[in-house]
DNA sequence: TTGAAAGCGCTAACAG
DNA sequence: CTGTTAGCGCTTTCAA
């Protein structure tokens, strides 16, 4: 049987309305009659209702966070730095997994939406039209995805490929694979364009060896057609991928770094702990997870706010390990 | 501005309490009046305010889940499971991650209690007597700790140790070391109970080497002290210890499985990945959260059941793969 | 600066 | 079987 707030008047001798003044806007009472009142609070361990507290103001003091797949080691990620920064302002999360299915994603945020007063949406797999509708009923932050007019938290794919490029150029490949991730993923379109443009530009051949899925498995059905390509050097959706990669040339008898180099993307806990260990793109993923919750709150207290269209963008960071090396000369065979 | 139980009503010409009736308990009103309820609700996209149900009904059609750490791989199995389970009653899981902080815990415990109907706790760090204090004041299932008095969902550690030891024996293996995880650790503690019961029924040696970090690096650090007992074979606390001793094993140039044979617990995702793949022993993580949420919902509806007594007990399941191997002769060096 | 009163949206007695 | 009434715990006018 918790306190209620008229539990905490009687002891201070006030009325309920002056406790709730109190409480929230400690500067409009007397601060002798504060001081009672925070002291009859105390007392009796007094917290608000928030469900009451809810009722009448509309806000639940609640946060949805839906995520395609915990299990992908991405999204946990993701997920801590949500709850940190979301602890940290007193708001709860409640958290959705969708098993990758995009039909069960609208409707769980459908219904979620309802519940709370804003949602996180990590690399949804919706369509945009159906973001769209979404972001109009609710206050929604996108993070790891950009739909034309829904504020977002996105990683910069184009500059981290850059970077990936520029490191393998400067090892001698001149001739690099990229392995797609899912034919409609957002990242994946943006990372080979990236790829693609700074390719052009060091004026070495980018081969792209077509989409698998972004697992540990798409990784081992990739292995065989990137090395087909005869590119010295491999660039893979994700550090899952490169990892299953990583395994099949290890079965093939295929030296990486020596015979070939490979380059993944998220850095996962698991990428220094491969054999060898993996070159990465570094995303910032934890950090996302907080900036998404700030922009959130900051929608949340002011809608118009300019946020709305603007969003955040997060640098990548390459992280050089084991996995890349100097290429063959091709004239010395 | 989402419809409220009084613009049903008056679109269906009938009052709301009707309307709460049609709704929550469709049996006791009048089929054609539950008709024209349900359409006028589904035509106007009702959905009951939950918070203004919650006030009255002191339910809130939440559950807190709370974990010590989303990066280690072991609870976002956890987790999936218990959103799933949650998802199919319809109820909410509010999460928190406590960053191993066993003091925060108990803090964001309290805090999440007022919020919600009840509590998941997996593997939690507070102190015995912290926890009986917690189950006092909420309902509260415990998963992977065993507390006297709190209901609880348990992996059958000594079972599963059992198993391992088998294994092992059956390969000829006759010295066997154990890295055990945190000294605070409950699992730890009733794993190496089982061992050493398994090894005294099985007339072989068990060593112990003392305690480490459950992590990567614990078993980076593990790694030498288990080599220096002499024995073949190794299990350790948990997958990713077994794979950072596995990594340095690597590193001494000791080969797995002819040198040493390695043996996991828990089955992560990552085990089928390390090279060699790793025998382990899979625990049923997902089937654990669902469990908990069962039996979480069973106490909510019915204080006095006595499944607060019993609990459950899940049985882990020996996966055999590359790590373990048939031990050298010690007759023949 | 404080109190009294009204009401957020819903459900649970209690009559009818 | 259905409507009326009251009230969950809180915030927020409106007066004092």
């Amino acid at each position: 049987m918790p306190a209620t707030i008229r539990d905490v008047a009687r002891l201070a001798g006030v009325s309920p309305s002056t406790v709730s003044r109190a409480l929230s806007m400690p500067a409009v009472v007397n601060a002798v009659t504060r001081a009672r009142v925070q002291a009859a609070a105390e007392q009796l361990g007094y917290a608000p209702n928030r469900a009451a507290r809810g009722l009448i103001t509309g806000r639940t003091g609640t946060i949805g966070l839906v995520v395609p797949d915990l299990a992908n080691p991405f999204f946990p990620s993701v997920v801590k730095g949500v709850q940190a920064r979301a602890r940290a302002s007193d708001v709860a999360v409640f958290l959705a997994d969708t098993d990758e299915d995009a039909t069960a994603e609208v409707g769980l945020v459908r219904a979620l939406a309802k519940q709370v007063d804003g949602l996180i949406l990590c690399s949804p797999r919706a369509g945009q039209d159906e973001l769209v509708s979404v972001a109009q009923e609710t206050t929604v932050v996108l993070v790891n995805r950009l739909v034309e007019g829904v504020p977002a938290v996105t990683f910069d794919n184009e500059g981290g490929m850059r970077q990936a490029i520029a490191h393998l150029v400067a090892l001698g490949h001149r001739r690099i694979a990229w392995v797609g991730g899912p034919q409609t993923s957002w990242s994946s379109a943006h990372r080979s364009l990236g790829l693609n443009a700074a390719a052009a530009e060091h004026g070495v051949e980018l081969v792209e060896v077509g989409h698998f899925a972004p697992t540990y498995d798409g990784g081992m059905a990739a292995a065989d057609q990137a090395v087909a390509t005869g590119a010295t050097a491999v660039v893979t959706y994700n550090d899952l991928v490169a990892i299953g990669l990583l395994a099949r040339l290890h079965a093939r008898g295929i030296a990486v770094p020596e015979a070939l180099s490979v380059v993944g993307i998220d850095d996962i806990a698991m990428s220094r702990m491969s054999r060898p260990a993996l070159t990465t793109v570094r995303l910032p993923k934890q950090k996302a997870g907080e900036m998404a919750v700030e922009l959130l709150l900051a929608l949340l207290d002011d809608p118009d706010s300019d946020s709305r269209t603007q969003g955040q963008l997060l640098l990548g960071e390459l992280i050089v390990r084991d996995s890349t090396g100097v290429a063959q000369d091709p004239a010395r065979p």
